[in-house]
DNA sequence: TGAGTTATTGACCTTTTGGTTCCCAATCAG
DNA sequence: CTGATTGGGAACCAAAAGGTCAATAACTCA
């Protein structure tokens, strides 16, 4: 054998995750990178293998952090109505920016960034939001005021509501007032009522 | 006088509104808008004054060309119903995606990018985007499906609206499919049934 | 026509970007 | 202990970023 690496791989990729985060693919530099996940530039390149690679398996860190969780929030418990599993959700976004968390969603800024000309991004952007518009449907499925659509219904509203959470993220990211976000969310609330 | 400038500042400044418009802001370098532009750095320094200012130019451009009728299209004519003027919203922003316009909504990129941490191009964001809320709220006090709701209904109504808009513009962006920003729009153009 | 003024251009500058290299230090097997 | 192997980190690199500037060209007015 020889020498053993001195740092935690996954603990180095999920700072790496939250330096991306906040600064988004472009915004987070080399040295933003190396400070946050306090390396030096060549053990980085040792053992990432530069600043695209990391950010896939950033990407498949923040699946599972914060899109499975999300999903799993939507996905039950059974006992929960699934309607409010949605508002549980989009209520735990806009508390999140209560609390001054404007980071919003790593995928969705990636989505509004480099997805745009990479592809490879724009395929694991694409795979997390389906992620989360299947949980969407999920809790549609068992939510009693929406019991009286069609399955087609359920996907379509499953979109739209991915759909409403990509928008609130980016918002919350672009200082959007708390009070905007907060009324968005109260009238989702509201639409079970007007739908049932 | 002098030596008359041999291009147009408006037709440059609109030139360099398709370059931020298909690269986003970061995405956009000198080259690309000099080469969009087709002047030399230069005369690019002395016309306007550098990235940025140019970027706040464009946004400013930006409103007259795409945010303002937008809103003209939400606010009138009054012969026609304001949820049917929503529907029409959605339904070009989809449209353009389906003849090939991945370019989103210029607003919503730099909502998702530089708005983030530049205070004012957050400003000019939040002001073009609340143009936009404007609009829904004077569609939906238009809207007989929605006039039995009340005065701050519609304006969290707006609000959703507006984050939905800002969703589905960077969804299209981010090489979302086809058929899942269809699926959204035709579920909003049935929320009219559901909360009549 | 010549003076004054301003646009044009392209070379040049600094800083920063992501990426590489090389040498030393640490660790393990034998 | 020793040699092989690997990580660590600073120095280094080329390219690209945004920005500046001095020389040149074009125009108007006196």
């Amino acid at each position: 054998m020889a020498r053993p690496r001195e740092f935690d791989i996954a603990t180095a990729t999920r700072k790496a995750m939250n330096v991306f985060w906040e600064h988004g693919y472009h915004g987070a530099s080399l040295p933003d990178l190396l400070a946050g996940i306090g390396i030096a530039r060549g053990s980085f390149y040792k053992a990432f293998d530069g600043k695209k690679p990391l950010f896939m398996s950033v990407l498949e860190l923040y699946n599972q952090e914060a899109i499975a969780p999300a999903v799993a929030l939507l996905s039950g418990p059974d006992n929960v109505d699934g309607w409010d599993r949605i508002i549980s959700l989009f209520n735990q976004v806009v508390g999140a920016v209560a609390q001054g968390d404007r980071k919003g969603c790593l995928v969705c800024t990636a989505a509004a960034g480099p997805a745009a000309y990479d592809p490879e991004i724009a395929k694991a952007v694409g795979l997390a939001l389906d992620e989360m518009r299947k949980g969407f449907e999920t809790a549609l499925n068992a939510s009693q005021a929406h019991s009286h659509m069609g399955q087609m219904k359920h996907r379509a509203l499953a979109d739209t509501l991915t759909a409403q959470y990509v928008g609130l993220r980016i918002l919350a990211r672009s200082q959007a007032p708390l009070e905007a976000l907060e009324r968005s969310v109260s009238c989702i609330k509201d639409l079970v009522v007007l739908s049932a």
